[in-house]
DNA sequence: TCATTATTTTTGACAAAGTCCAAAACTCGG
DNA sequence: CCGAGTTTTGGACTTTGTCAAAAATAATGA
């Protein structure tokens, strides 16, 4: 993200200290939390409220700014890289997500299959694993 | 599920009213949350306490009898159907979830990539749509 | 069959993640 | 700089699920 404020104003959001802080440590902190994210515009603001960062994170993923990423047994997540149509690597113990490339090209992903009369606009990959650390830990 | 009790005896799991009820509720209904197969499961046994619902699909999916899925946005969902590798679609309105079979192959599913290090068990897919209801719906 | 023992079930409190609402503060256009 | 319309804030609330202790139940062996 390179500039925050331009980036609101391109998507007629009135420029706010708040969007401007969620935004830049949404970019800083890949799938970071919104807790994470709280304590990151906390060090940079001093303060926020919690209602603040989910309105914020809110009106940024409906207008395509950044994107939710919400895998089973852990909070939604948040990142900056949209539109390339990447997915993600997550660790069943830590929870340490990674980027991958889509991993086969064209199919399945963003491929408008028909099925059960469905309109299909996403195709979402998980990979679940286990990180080097943990895999580690459970050796020991 | 051709006999629950049978199964939970394969599983070493000592046999109760509740697990055999619950465990029918998941065959009956794919999909359902842990609140539809509460609701279905009074209409059984007359009761059953919200954890015991926890406890019994906790357990019987810790064994891989049933399979738990967890959609963004929604409460987990509970099936029958498992190993045979199947995905699924989800309805962003109304939550309606289908079996997809596995689109490609073997490619990406259970193939094992190694990135950044990771331990890879599982490729998880979500097809994210519109149900024909909710299409119809939202034209109207 | 019956007592024993370990496992389940129940009840009620609790926790995490997020939303709803109304009041105060702020942004932007004129 | 003013006023209208958004945002932000604080607090209560909701949903989904877990924890813990006591009561009930299933499986085992005599």
């Amino acid at each position: 993200m390179r500039d925050p404020e331009a980036t609101l104003r391109q998507h007629d959001l009135p420029v706010t200290a708040q969007r401007i802080a969620v935004l830049r440590a949404v970019s800083g902190h890949p799938h970071a939390t919104a807790d994470d994210l709280t304590a990151s515009v906390c060090g940079d603001l001093g303060t926020i409220s919690r209602q603040s960062v989910y309105n914020v994170l809110n009106v940024l993923t409906d207008k395509g700014i950044i994107r939710r990423i919400q895998p089973a047994d852990s909070p939604a997540r948040y990142e900056d890289r949209i539109g390339d149509n990447h997915h993600h690597l997550v660790c069943r113990s830590c929870g340490r997500t990674e980027d991958v490339c889509c991993a086969v090209g064209e199919a399945p992903c963003l491929k408008a299959h028909s099925h059960h009369g469905f309109k299909i606009d996403e195709a979402e990959v998980i990979y679940w694993g286990t990180c080097p650390a943990c895999q580690k830990k459970k050796r020991s």
